[in-house]
RNA sequence: GCUCGAGUGGCGGAAUUGGUAGACGCGUUGGAUUCAAAAUCCAAUGUCGCAAGACGUGCGGGUUCGAUUCCCGCCUCGAGUACCA
């Protein structure tokens, strides 16, 4: 007698994965290498709900079935346990956050008294193979060190255009000191200063440090930044929805800030090349790409002229514009109202309207202002600019349709061929000069740039878009007022945050500078503070920190009070934001031995290279995404890794979402109605938490009552039948929706096998997806009639004969190959399951018992039902895991078919099947159709047209 | 608005280069087994129709012997993005 016992089968096997280290990945093999990585998780209190693991079980799937391909795989996981929810638990409770952020991974009781089972269980239970040995957890000081160590690299290396990479700042200091900077071609402020390599050497240290800082990769800078009062934290453009917070929903507001910086924008291009070589979604790369923004045109020089005079001032306007062949078209210029021009030229008599708008623009939040975006608002500022070729006068106006924060933030506005413009130009009675040849512009404003032929526009006249543009930008080039341009949307990205639980930042400031910490000094330990709030004064909570000054002689971290500014320095308040640890986390699995000594090793990163296949979330296109590949080319570019790209491969998974629950409450009353009688009443609908309703839909009325006081006396209005019946409806899954399905409880009920291929059997991997707990009995019951097949002895013991199959079971066995591995190298796991399914049922229906069918479709199924495949193979005689064992090799000759069952169509309608061999010929086959007694049915007298006969495929009779 | 993705039974979803639409599973119905239930097994299950048959892959056209698949035009839903000069 043997049953199917999943609980036991599966902790045997979970424990001896774990005591025999079988996931555990080698250095150095003889084996082709794979990388499997799933992006790692922030281990939340809350813990795992089913659609968390999705992504796990996908590329749990592929690592399993790669190494039944013989590759030697690393598989690793970890945490990203830098971030706010701890924080904001540490502020609530006063708990650390390394504290919690430890008993959310391993378990154990929070402050409330709650039984928390830790990532890791939970993990553990679906039985992954990870290789544990390699685990990272960005929190922890001897992974963060190495966040810091490569922050100062960066910090200590800056962009030469002239190579088209990153070098060190001792490089660019060797050629200030050789020749000044009036060579150098580097991605940098826009304020820098000319100097000559005498003056240089004459700077003092802190000048040469400030002229540094305008280099360096990562630097500060004023930057107008996501202020998030409620927070106490600046928020990067992404963290924030419809102008608050992602996290709590708190208002913003713009503030100006000395932020870190990082010099993105250094390696736009090479970002979107780099996104030619890789496989990943499209959408995913279209976003980076729209992201990055690139766009071609010129740049234009506009001189301000003092209130049309004539008269030259001292003020130029820079300008971005695509359509420089249409510089002949312009008629005004718009600048953002935050332009700083905006006060420098504007009159005396424009100078309150001016100001009011400002005031008004200012006071506009972003909502508002995306609310409305057809309203057109914009004031005069009564100065004018010379047009650089026909020196006509051009209004200046403030409008805020002009962004601050994109190119120069000033338009030159040419109505005839941009439609804001044009809209701008109508509503304030602006002149619109036509300088397209053979357009009415009466309506609208011509953008089309394929058909465009330039007039009215001296030198361009009856040129196209493209000859125009090119004879416009040598134009500009020629007079020294524009050249052609490159923009990009990308800004360059913050880097700072106003919290406690990141990576300090390994930096002490010297008269205001910068200065390094030792990288032999790292890491740099995150100071204890006794709140976790930021100070009285505004600082960051690390002002709180009594130990948080940097003593240059004994290389030490000493007391705040100690700071002389002689020898003992203030640290940086600042720490790291949530990217930085995951920006390079990829290189720390692959090192095993030296993580003491290095990073990753050398060997171990030319061995591993990239990671090969990539699941995860399409949340992080343009944040996670696009910083890592942004490290890793930077860190390519200093020799510290052997690779452009990170991730070769990348695939989002899709989201599950929860079946939500609701009762109806009458409104006002303290009365609930069941599902179908809610529309006789007014009712309003709550949530009620899923564990209380059954499959049926039907609310367990007394555990509801218990669940909340506010319920315990309701009274309900049922069904006829006595039950109460709620609705349900999709939605994310989300512990405020109460409608989260926990994996432990699924273990519990139906294993870790049937987790898994439940999961994969719900649909296309990227696809979203409702969970439906009810669905998962039928593929636990195919792990049932799998058991049975090798348990088909008296009593259901176990029964493996030595027999040849039959032809039937092995032509079942090789159809289940060859789609099994089709679909797994497609990342079709859904249909594979069916094809288990299907499998099964055959090989049942056949009685197949034979070692020579059963051995190979448990290694089939294994990837998918690791236990339950280990426990028939150790049954099936061999003592070693069937993890490694050798995928079934695939044998055509097992599905040659001699005959087909032809469909037989009629104007394309199939009106029987016909079972003919495979031998015949074309003609053979239309003699056989037309004599058939059913053909002459359907044909009722008519003669037929035509006959298509696809040999193998069909046969149409058109007629 | 723009970009991307998706619309197939009561539900999740299959369908190779255009070739038997609805695989597989859930649910539902009927039956077997059982004192009963669970579990298991068998059968039916796109819609309309007693049947023959007709109609069916968001809608309207088109190409084709044949369209869920290709083309044109729309509609709906989802995701991303937000006046990008």
């Amino acid at each position: 007698m043997s049953k199917y016992h999943f609980n036991e089968i599966e902790t045997k096997w979970q424990e001896y994965w774990a005591k025999n280290q079988t996931f555990k990945a080698e250095n150095s093999s003889g084996k082709p290498k794979y990388y499997v990585l799933d992006m790692f998780p922030y281990p939340s209190g809350a813990g795992l709900h089913v659609g968390h693991p999705l992504g796990y079980i996908a590329s749990d799937v592929y690592s399993r079935f790669k190494r039944h391909q013989g590759f030697n795989v690393l598989h690793p996981m970890g945490y990203d346990s830098f971030g706010l929810p701890a924080e904001q638990y540490a502020i609530q409770t006063g708990q650390h956050p390394a504290e919690t952020t430890k008993v959310n991974i391993e378990g154990g009781v929070d402050k409330n008294g709650n039984e928390i089972e830790g990532y890791r269980k939970q993990l553990d239970r679906i039985g992954f193979s990870f290789d544990w040995s390699r685990e990272v957890r960005t929190s922890n000081p001897e992974y963060y060190k190495w966040t810091q160590w490569i922050f100062l690299q960066l910090f200590e290396s800056w962009y030469d255009n002239d190579v088209d990479k990153a070098r060190s700042i001792e490089a660019l200091q060797d050629v200030f000191s050789a020749e000044g900077n009036k060579n150098v071609n580097a991605v940098c402020d826009e304020d820098v200063e000319i100097f000559t390599s005498e003056q240089w050497k004459e700077f003092s240290e802190t000048k040469k440090q400030e002229i540094l800082l305008k280099y360096r990769l990562t630097y500060l800078a004023e930057t107008e930044v996501n202020w998030c009062p409620e927070l106490g934290t600046v928020l990067a453009n992404d963290e924030i929805v419809n102008g608050v917070s992602e996290r709590g929903g708190y208002p913003v507001v713009r503030k100006k800030m000395k932020q870190w910086s990082m010099r993105i924008t250094a390696y736009a291009q090479r970002l979107l090349d780099g996104l030619k070589d890789i496989d990943w979604p499209q959408p995913l790369k279209d976003s980076q790409t729209n992201w990055i923004g690139r766009s071609k045109g010129a740049s234009v020089k506009f001189k301000v002229m003092s209130s049309g005079s004539g008269e030259n001032s001292q003020f130029e306007i820079p300008v971005f514009t695509t359509r420089p062949d249409t510089i002949f078209g312009v008629s005004f210029m718009v600048l953002a109202p935050e332009h700083e021009l905006v006060s420098k030229i504007t009159t005396a008599k424009q100078k309150e309207a001016v100001e009011n708008y400002i005031a008004v623009t200012a006071k506009r939040s972003e909502r508002e202002r995306m609310a409305d975006v057809k309203t057109i608002t914009g004031v005069f500022t009564g100065a004018y600019a010379k047009h650089p070729f026909s020196e006509e006068a051009i209004p200046i106006w403030i409008g805020d349709y002009v962004l601050a924060g994109y190119g120069t933030g000033a338009v030159m506005s040419v109505p005839c061929g941009d439609q804001r413009d044009y809209d701008f130009a109508k509503h304030f009675n602006l002149p619109i000069p036509n300088i397209f040849k053979g357009v009415d512009i009466s309506e609208e404003a011509y953008s089309d740039k394929e058909n465009t032929v330039i007039t009215n526009s001296d030198f361009l006249n009856d040129l196209n878009y493209k000859q125009a543009t090119e004879k416009i930008i040598a134009a500009l080039e020629d007079k020294g007022v524009g050249e052609g341009k490159i923009n990009y949307r990308l800004r360059d990205a913050v880097f700072s945050r106003q919290r406690y639980w990141g990576e300090p930042f390994p930096i002490y400031y010297k008269d205001g500078m910068p200065q390094a910490v030792p990288t032999e000094c790292l890491p740099l330990h995150l100071p204890e503070v006794e709140k976790y709030l930021p100070t009285e004064e505004g600082e960051p909570p690390l002002g709180r920190a009594e130990n948080w000054a940097w003593d240059t002689e004994r290389s030490a971290v000493v007391s705040i009070k100690l700071v002389d500014n002689k020898t003992i320095f203030p640290l940086e308040l600042n720490t790291m934001p949530g990217w930085a640890g995951s920006s390079w986390y990829f290189f720390r699995y692959m090192e095993d031995a030296k993580r003491n000594e290095v990073f990753a090793s050398k060997e171990a990163m030319d061995y591993w290279q990239n990671v090969d296949l990539y699941i995860g979330g399409s949340e992080h296109a343009t944040g996670h995404l696009l910083y890592s590949r942004f490290w890793v080319k930077f860190m390519k570019d200093r020799g510290l890794v052997p690779v452009e790209e990170p991730f070769k491969k990348l695939i989002n998974q899709g989201m599950i979402l929860g079946e939500s629950a609701f009762v109806h409450r009458i409104e006002g009353e303290n009365r609930f109605v069941t599902a179908s009688l809610a529309k006789d009443y007014q009712t309003q609908s709550i949530h009620a938490d899923v564990s209380l309703v059954n499959i049926q839909n039907e609310l367990n009325i007394n555990a509801f009552k218990n669940w909340r006081e506010e319920f315990k006396n309701a009274e309900f209005i049922t069904e006829e039948d006595g039950t109460f019946k709620v609705s349900r409806e999709v939605e994310k899954m989300s512990k405020s929706k109460y409608n989260v399905v926990n994996p432990d409880d699924i273990c519990e009920q139906y294993g870790a096998d049937t987790l898994r291929m439940y999961e994969m059997f719900l649909g296309p991997l990227e696809q979203a997806k409702p969970w439906n707990t009810a669905g998962i009995t039928g593929v636990h019951g195919f792990l049932k009639k799998l058991w049975k097949l090798y348990h088909s002895g008296a009593d259901e013991s176990f029964n493996v004969s030595e027999d040849a199959a039959s032809k039937d079971s092995m032509k079942t066995l090789h159809k289940t190959i060859k789609k099994v591995e089709e679909d797994i190298e497609s990342f079709s796991f859904n249909t594979s399951v069916s094809s288990f399914m299907i499998a099964v049922n055959e090989l049942s229906a056949q009685k197949c018992n034979s070692r020579e069918v059963l051995e190979p479709l448990a290694v089939l199924i294994s990837p998918y039902a690791p236990h339950i495949a280990e426990e028939l193979w150790s049954k099936l005689g061999h003592s070693e895991s069937i993890a490694t064992v050798s995928f079934p090799k695939f044998d055509e000759k097992h599905l040659v078919e001699s005959s087909k069952e032809y469909p037989i169509s009629f104007n394309g309608k199939m009106r029987f099947t016909l079972e003919l061999s495979l031998d015949l010929t074309k003609d053979e086959i239309e003699s056989a159709v037309m004599s058939h007694e059913k053909t002459a049915q359907y044909l009722e007298g008519r003669t037929p047209k035509k006959v298509i006969i696809v040999p193998g495929k069909i046969v149409n009779i058109v007629g």
